[in-house]
DNA sequence: GTACATTTGTGAAGCGTTTCACAAGTGGTG
DNA sequence: CACCACTTGTGAAACGCTTCACAAATGTAC
């Protein structure tokens, strides 16, 4: 229950979630570990340990309560609140993120957006304003944000994330082609598109076989 | 030699590559596992046993030649020759993708842009036409293509990736976030900007060290 | 109430990845 | 040439994740 949980282990966790919004409340609302296998290629028994680590949701012969096992996920996941995220970078990435949809149905709350273009700096994104980079301390602070998307070149990226860190963020998703240094205490999520690609490209040229 | 390849250690390589461009070079040509190790959170043990499954790329008391070793990596990451894709969804994900300065840059050349939406059918990005996604099937046959991206709405991304297969696809880089299912030997990377935020938040609640 | 069909939760086994430790190779110095 | 400082490449050990297998629990049928 104190162990180390390991990052596949949270990955499928995210992946058990949004299987249980698409079973839904359908069918009696319990789902058993073999159905929550299927989807995700994972295996039951992987299932069953995964969520063992947590806690016993389940209840033997029946299976998992869908509408109980979906709290105790967001629980688990830390979605039982609402993060406060401050974009930095109004580029295209930033664009994507911003209008994802499931941002901020999942409780992600984007507070603020700041770029260091002055083209961009007081134009709007629907009714939010772009500010100045300058002020990310400034912001991070009066409005209490959790979360720093790092959407800027690579040559900005570690700049800002050690003001970011500085200004007392709790965690940063890094879209930056590039490896920031934080304090081990400062968990950081790296999304680098060229390398999935590479992967990709790596399993083809070897003839590996897909996942 | 003929091991299977961890996607740890692909992800790894993917770094050395990055590390060795920042490296250029610089200093007479060669970097040592320890200072490979040093960017990417790594070890030097660990580099040398990721390059060691594809032969012995060092010199023993020297370290590794950053001409060399660039060569090398590119050619396992199947980076020596030029991957033809199609991206499908001209949303805000895809435009992101299409003007990543490193995308092209690395071998991936954008050989055709699809959508379904009629008001986005016949405009241009840049100067490439963005096409209806109807010939899906035509564009990856007559042009050859090997990836595709599939950046569309997740009720809309399993139909795309069968048709896709059907037509002969390599891999699919799948940012949709749902799993899609593709024969075994139809590589998939998944990228899924919720997970990462889950992951973040899920790590930071529970007090974990980042990486 | 008893027998039965299910499905969970979990210790133990299996397996793959990472770390360790050191022999072997390389170039520099005198 | 002999010595030294350095660094690779690699079996072996350590570690951690996944799979297995089964006892325990739950509901149903008769």
């Amino acid at each position: 229950m104190t162990r180390r949980i390991s990052d596949s282990t949270v990955r499928r966790l995210s992946h058990y979630l949004r299987a249980l919004e698409v079973f839904g409340e359908s069918e009696g609302g319990t789902v058993s570990s073999e159905e929550l296998a299927s989807r995700g290629h994972t295996t039951a028994a992987q299932v069953r340990k995964d969520l063992s680590h947590f806690g016993s949701f389940g209840k033997r012969g029946l299976g998992y309560s869908i509408a109980e096992l979906s709290i105790r996920l967001r629980a688990i996941l830390g979605l039982d609140r609402v993060w406060r995220v401050v974009l930095v970078g109004a580029g295209r990435i930033g664009a994507a993120l911003f209008e994802y949809p499931d941002f901020k149905m999942r409780g992600y709350d984007c507070v603020a957006i700041l770029d260091s273009d002055p083209e961009k700096i007081g134009t709007l994104w629907g009714t939010m304003p772009i500010h100045s980079s300058e002020g990310l301390e400034t912001v991070i602070d009066e409005l209490d944000a959790d979360l720093v998307i790092l959407a800027v070149p690579a040559s900005a990226a570690q700049k800002v994330a050690d003001r970011a860190v500085h200004a007392g963020v709790k965690g940063i998703l890094n879209f930056a082609p590039v490896q920031i240094k934080v304090p081990d205490s400062i968990p950081v999520e790296d999304v680098n598109l060229v390398m999935e690609l590479e992967a990709l490209s790596f399993k083809i040229t070897r003839g590996e076989t897909g996942e």
